[in-house]
RNA sequence: GGCCCCAUCGUCUAGCGGCCUAGGACACUGGAUUUUCAGUCCAGGUACAGGGGUUCAAAUCCCCUUGGGGUCACCA
């Protein structure tokens, strides 16, 4: 039998990173297998633009590559694949149910279901549901249906017995049937519940693995049942730890955002939100921040990173494989060394990964994708010329590891903005120019020397310095700094005389001109 | 509260009775290198929640306690 698993989102308009997770442990496992991956849109609650709220989620998928075999865009032969469109099938089972006598309508108003289960509180045991619909006279039934009672359909919970599962990640867990009350699978209007119509459609599917987080465990137990009434085959079950917040055991959710700002492990990515996304001219909001997908994606990581990193949450290949390719994982996955406890989320540990997978891109993509990154920015003119594209090239190259992710690049502005323009960090001009008695005269007749350096070279002008501070009689260190203060604003970045290169002889003269009239003015 | 799940370094994890004076990765700390930062190279610290059993032997098996979490809808 040929392995098929599914990854159901609601078209929510934003793919959450945990949600990613479970989807790719599906896919992993279908693909491991030679089998099929599907996509179902569990769009029961009416959404109003359901292709605005579903893009975000498809493109997510295609980021990372986990393209479905099945599903919205592409069809299949046991469609449709959104639940929406389904109704007839539920309905259909559902009459199935009543027929056989597994189900039954249920005429109580939610009034009287809420009482019972008050006074079942109340006294202290537990609620199951009191089934008054039960008792009902063939006449009774007829009357409540002539005078139009609303009823939903519950399934008849068989009490006296236990259901279990033999699930992949938490072995036997089992459930004493006269605990449960009977679910709804029908509303009074027809449409169906979650737990209802998600087990029709994977008996319709013929889902053989159902891989999702671990808060659906409970939920196994009425579907087990329903799999049962309706006489179909059940799928093998695997619970996954669900992801949580960085330091913390609690599952991520984005309704935590406000606290996750706080949240000391999850600082770096709201830093990195909050310096390069109203670069790019957006916002973290909603659909757009550390919890989602597409936050990782427009910041600029690699697919590569995040696909390794979500991997590696909550499974492992061994005690020392960490670095592994989306065609590794597909070779090597398995659901018996999926661990069994909530997993968090590393945001150091994905820059890791990161780092690794940058590191194996060819120089080309990441000025390619730094000057997509420019433009975005309004720091490159929108038709790149060839002279723009060439001086990128230099400065990715002078720039080396220290561009993580590709918006990065958007921090050293310094390269692209006018003299005037050239922002210098307060603390770095105090230190490094103001503060040491001997750096303005200095940086004042290096400033001179400037005009006798042969080219702009980083050789050259590494050369010249080195001479020049022998001639006064000073270190390497005494001056360096305040060059580069003066030239790019920064404390930190290339190598000097790279920077100086980049910059080239007009730049440099005019930064050190101004920057030293503006020392000399405080 | 009922039911269910979980529990090894700060984090992700290895460990499925002896190879464990507990391994790796990230993070952290110290040192080296460099004009800064990033990087690189060495070095270092840090964990089996607690208590009972079982066993010649327990991080590994059982029980209890504690702690954490999930779930209890005419939501998904």
């Amino acid at each position: 039998m040929t392995v098929r698993t599914r990854f159901a989102p609601s078209p929510t308009g934003y793919m959450h990173i945990g949600g990613m997770r479970t989807a790719l442990f599906n896919w992993l496992w279908a693909r491991r297998h030679g089998g099929q991956f599907i996509l179902r849109i569990d769009d029961t609650d009416k959404v109003r633009n359901l292709d605005a709220a579903l893009q975000p989620i498809l493109h997510a998928f295609r980021w990372l590559g986990l393209e479905w075999d099945e599903g919205p865009e592409i069809g299949g032969p046991r469609g449709p694949y959104f639940q929406s469109q389904r109704g007839e099938f539920y309905a259909a089972a559902a009459a199935r149910l009543l027929a056989s006598g597994a189900a039954y309508r249920d005429y109580d108003t939610p009034e009287q279901i809420k009482a019972d289960r008050e006074a079942a509180e109340k006294e202290k045991r537990p609620y199951i549901t009191v089934r008054r619909s039960l008792e009902l006279s063939d006449a009774q039934r007829a009357a409540c249906e002539a005078e139009g009672r609303p009823s939903v359909v519950r399934l008849l919970v068989p009490r006296d017995r236990k259901v279990s599962v033999d699930d992949h990640v938490r072995g036997r867990v089992e459930w004493d049937c006269g605990l449960i009350p009977d679910p709804v699978i029908l509303r009074s209007d027809g449409s169906p519940l979650y737990n209802f119509a998600t087990v029709v459609d994977d008996v319709a599917f013929e889902i053989t693995h159902v891989i999702r987080a671990e808060e659906h465990l409970t939920n196994t137990a009425v579907q087990l049942l329903i799999y049962e009434a309706l006489q179909a085959p059940t799928p093998e079950f695997a619970h996954i730890p669900f992801v949580a917040a960085p330091g913390t055991t609690r599952k991520l959710s984005k309704r935590e955002l406000g606290k996750y700002r706080t949240n000391p492990q999850f600082k770096r990515m709201f830093d990195v939100a909050d310096s390069v996304l109203p670069r790019l001219g957006l916002a973290c909001d909603d659909a757009l921040n550390p919890v989602m997908v597409a936050f990782y994606e427009e910041v600029g990581f690699l697919p590569e990173a995040v696909l390794n990193a979500l991997a590696r949450l909550g499974w492992s290949l061994d005690d020392r494989t960490e670095y592994m390719s989306r065609e590794f994982l597909v070779e090597n996955f398995s659901l018996d060394r999926v661990v069994k406890g909530a997993a968090a989320l590393d945001p150091d540990k994905l820059f890791a990964f990161q780092e690794h997978w940058m590191g194996q891109r060819p120089p080309e993509v990441k000025v390619e994708r730094c000057l997509a990154n420019l433009v975005r920015a309004g720091l490159v003119a929108a038709p790149v010329t060839a002279e723009s594209r060439a001086f990128v090239e230099r400065l990715v190259a002078a720039l080396g590891e220290r561009i993580k992710v590709f918006s990065d690049i958007v921090g050293y502005d310094e390269y692209f903005v006018a003299d005037e323009d050239l922002r210098y960090d307060d603390k770095a001009f105090e230190k490094r120019i103001m503060k040491p008695e001997r750096a303005l005269p200095l940086l004042t007749s290096y400033r001179q020397s400037l005009q006798e350096c042969p080219s702009f070279s980083a050789a050259d002008l590494e050369t010249h310095l080195r001479t020049f501070i022998d001639a006064q009689g000073v270190g390497l260190a005494d001056i360096v700094h305040a060059i580069r203060v003066a030239t790019t604003g920064k404390p930190a970045g290339p190598g000097l005389f790279d920077c100086l290169e980049l910059l080239g002889r007009d730049r440099t003269l005019h930064r050190l001109d101004l920057a030293i009239a503006r020392a000399s003015a405080a």
